[in-house]
This record gives structure tokens, sequence and C-alpha cells, in this order.
DNA sequence: CTCCGGCCTCACGCGACGTGAGGGTCAAGC
DNA sequence: GCTTGACCCTCACGTCGCGTGAGGCCGGAG
């Protein structure tokens, strides 16, 4: 230690003094000395490279303009005055930065929806739900659904569809649900059985229209149709559209499901 | 043209319709493929790559969090299940896109201020101005000073400069500025002489001060001089300051500029 | 003379592909 | 059966601005 201070070195500055001074790294002068962007006037007898008060004023505009975020043959064409309109060059480079934000936000945007159906199970906000689901949604559903899946794959891959679907086909899904849920009714109205053909099929209707929404298997929905007919809330969804609904839902999913040769009350998630 | 129809190749689809129908470029598909992160079930004999439907689900979900700027490692973590929590890995990501743009909005407001000195030769507001420079500061001054320089390099500098100082920065230049006025001020009340060695200093620290501001020549400050005598505008500010002011401080310049052997009537900018 | 910190010149690596080069494959039309 | 033209394959280098060693020379202090 204790080289010699930089002042008495009056004929020019060594990379590592003009990379302190500059706050640059050394690579980086090398690098510019490389591409022939900045090289030292001086160099000694063993090579080293001496940067005079002149090759630090064109350092300084160096960096000044890479803090400006221009590559370095942007760079070059500024110092070396080819590029005879500078102000243009920065409105260039001022609309690119623009341009990069935007996309950087609309990348967040895409983030933070991913995260809140990660989150709520769902990226519309209440209201939303409300407006599209009907005023009979319980916004507690989703969050539900979520705890049932847990970290599960299916459950990353429906964050996932859920996440990239727009308004409008969250509507259309909601249509779907709603025209589900009056045949559903009538079918009880009209006193269907369990078990018929008519009840397997809106028995599958149903698995296709979640199938949308998220994935289902058959085990799966039998696990589903218990939950409608257990839990309070879906229980009284669906006695409200019609009375009796959740436990015929259940029936006729369950027979369904014997009918595919799996025994309902065996089933189980995932 | 005229291949056999996607729907007909039942086993698979190529590089080709895959690209198409996922808007992602072959090349894409055949890196994914050499890292491993996506690679096709099938080929055929020639060795055309086939990717099944299940393939293709994972080219979806691929697609997706490349579109959420996740890098491939974090991608094939996510679709491997190592990564046991995704949605710490999403938010870790949005706070990197917040990041990134809070820097991008830094460089756009450099850049804006760049573009600002280029265009109206100061990055302060009018208030900022006359906040700084005093209720005497004519904004139209440094537009002046533009024209005068054109585009030359020198300019470039000067706004260079410029637009990395801080407002304290600016503020002790007005102050200097202004201590500066005061002081011509009380030379001409004292009844210095152009050409003695009081006035000499007094020229010097002119140009010292103003050097800061711009780079400033002799030769330039000679044809300064002459602007604050003739142009009303800086002849009003000082000899507001003093009677007498403008005229004394160009015959002051002159006689400096000829003990430097300059000839002031043939001086010329730059 | 030795030591240690600084300097030198290669030269590979990064990240996610783009962009040819050079050559095989496939289905259709003649 | 042959040509044609679109499509596919595998290398392999280029991108952008350096970071990060490897291996070795230089220069001043003790």
């Amino acid at each position: 230690m204790g080289r010699m201070p930089d002042a008495t070195l009056a004929e020019g500055l060594t990379v590592g003094q003009v990379s302190a001074r500059l706050d640059v790294t050394v690579r980086a002068l090398h690098h510019w000395d490389d591409i022939g962007l900045a090289r030292p006037s001086l160099r000694t007898r063993a090579g080293y490279r001496l940067y005079t008060a002149g090759d630090l004023e064109r350092l300084h505009r160096i960096v000044v303009y890479r803090e400006l975020g221009l590559d370095l043959d942007r760079i070059r064409a500024v110092l070396d005055g080819s590029t005879v309109d500078l102000p243009a060059a920065l409105r260039a480079q001022r609309a690119q930065v623009a341009q990069r934000i935007d996309r950087l936000r609309q990348l967040g945007a895409g983030l933070d929806r991913m995260i809140a159906v990660h989150e709520r199970g769902l990226l519309l906000t209440v209201e939303q739900q409300a407006a599209i689901f009907g005023p009979e949604w319980n916004p507690d559903w989703p969050a539900r659904a979520r705890q049932r899946y847990g970290d599960t794959t299916q459950w990353q891959q429906y964050a996932e569809r859920a996440a990239s679907r727009s308004p409008e086909e969250w509507q259309a899904i909601a249509d779907a649900v709603a025209d589900l849920d009056r045949a559903l009714g009538d079918a009880v109205e009209a006193g269907v059985a369990p078990g018929s053909a008519e009840a397997n099929r809106l028995v599958e209707r149903h698995r296709e229209v979640f199938g949308a929404y998220f994935p289902l298997t058959r085990q799966m929905q039998v696990c589903l149709g218990r939950m409608y007919e257990a839990d309070p809330g879906f229980a009284a969804h669906y006695d409200g559209i019609r009375a009796g609904l959740a436990t015929w839902f259940r029936r006729s999913v369950d027979a369904s499901a014997r009918a595919h040769g799996i025994d309902p009350d065996t089933a189980t998630w995932q």
C-alpha cells in the first residue's frame, strides 16, 4: 500500500484510478478500449494504459450517455459528431424507454392477475364477481375451492387459465353456469330421476362447464356433488334454485359415477 | 403448398404447426428441446419432431409463464413441480418488475432533462428560474444562447453538464452570478478603469463563473461582452445593476482580450 | 530480494434465441 | 417416376456489455 497518490502521476491515470474516479469497472475501460470507443492517449513502456485529462473528459461523457441508456454504438456516434441530430436520438431513446415501461407495466399486471388468482382464487373484484355470477354468488367459494385443492398442480393449471381469461370470457362462463342452473332446476321440476339418461346428460354438461373452469375428473365431480349438499352455502344456493336440487344433484352425480365404474363412496379429490 | 392439414396428423404436430398455433418461433421450440425444457414425445423416422396433445399442454404453460417474464430455468422449476411455492416466485418476479420500472422511470427522467436542456437551454421551469436567478432573470436568455451556439459540440457538452446538475448546484451557480453582478456594480461605482488589474481580475472571475455554466473561451467572452451591450434585454439587466455597467464590462473584456493578444474586433464565437 | 497489489492479454460465459449454411423429407402435380 | 417447393433437420456463430477467471508481467516498499 502507499502507492503514489493520483495527483503526482500528472501524465495520466491508470485504469484503477479512473475506475475509482468515474465509478466504472476496469473491465469496462478495457472493453471500451478494445472496441475503440475510448482509448487512452498514452501507454507506459510496460503497456499500462494512461488516461489524460482529455481522455477523462471523453470517458465522463460516455458515462453520462451510458446512464441515459444509450448503447455504445450510439454513444460513439454522439461523441464522434457523426450524429448530427442528438436531440432526435434522445427523443427516440425516450420513446423506447416509454415503450419498455409500458411493456413492463403489462407484465406486472399479468403477474398481479396470476398472484390474485393464487391468493383469492379469482381475479375479479367482489363487485365484478357479483355482476357476472349474479347476486346469489358467494365470494368465498373460490377461496374454499382453493382450500380443497391446496398447492396441487391442478390448482396451478386452473390459476394459469383463470389468469389468462378476459372478463368477456368470464361472462361466457357465467352464462353457461346460469343456463346449467336453470336446466338443473327444470329437471327437478320435471321429475327427472337420478341415473336416468336425462340426468346423466346434465351431469356431463356440468362436468363440461366446470371443466372449462377447472380440470374436473369424475371423481372430483362426486366430491363436488357431496360438497354442494353438505355445505350450507352451496346447499342454500342450489336449493334456492329449486327445493331439493342439492340432494338431487348429489344423487345424480353418484349414479353417473357408478355407471362409469366409480364407487362414489370412496371417491377423492385429486 | 397444399400440405396435409393439421387435423389429419393426429399423431402429433410438427414444429411449424405448433409455431403457428402457439405463436412461438420454430427456433424457440428447437431451443426448448435442446435444453430439455420441452421435448416432443415423438419423432418421425426422418427425425421430424412431433408434439402430442400432452406436449402442447406443456408448451402452452411455458408460453404463459414466459409472457410473465420468468426465465426458462424458473419455468422449468414451476412445470416440474420442484418449486413448491409458486406464488412466492411470482411475487419475487413482480418485485423485480417493479424495480425495473423504477429504474426505467429514472432513466426517462434523465432523458427528459437532457432533452429539455437541448430544447430550451435549461432544465428548470420558468418559476424555478425566477426563484434561482432572481426576478430580473429573462427566461429567453438560454434560448438565445442556444441560437448562437447552434448544434456545436460546445453546446452538447454544456447540455450534458446542465442536465446532470442538481437544483442545489444551480443555486450555487446563481449565487456566484449574483455575487459577481454585485462585484461588477461595485467596481463601476468605485471608478475601476477597464484594463486595470482590478478590472482584469473581474473579467477572469466572470470567465470562471460562466465557464462552469458553459465552456467559455476568451474570444467567446468578447462576443458575450458585445452582446451584453448591444442586446436591449441584457443591457437593461446590467445597466439596472449600475448605470453604464454594460458598456464598462464590454470595454473591460476588450481590454483584457487585447492584453492576451486577441483583437476584440475580429473575435468570433466558437 | 521478496512481496504484494496492480496491471496486462487472452478467452470463455451469460440468456434466449436469430440467422444463415448445407442438406434431407414430404406430398402434390405432371 | 420425377420435379418442385415448402418444410424439416443439425450444426454453429452472433447478439450486448461486460463478468470472471487464468496465467503472467511490473513497480514500489520493506
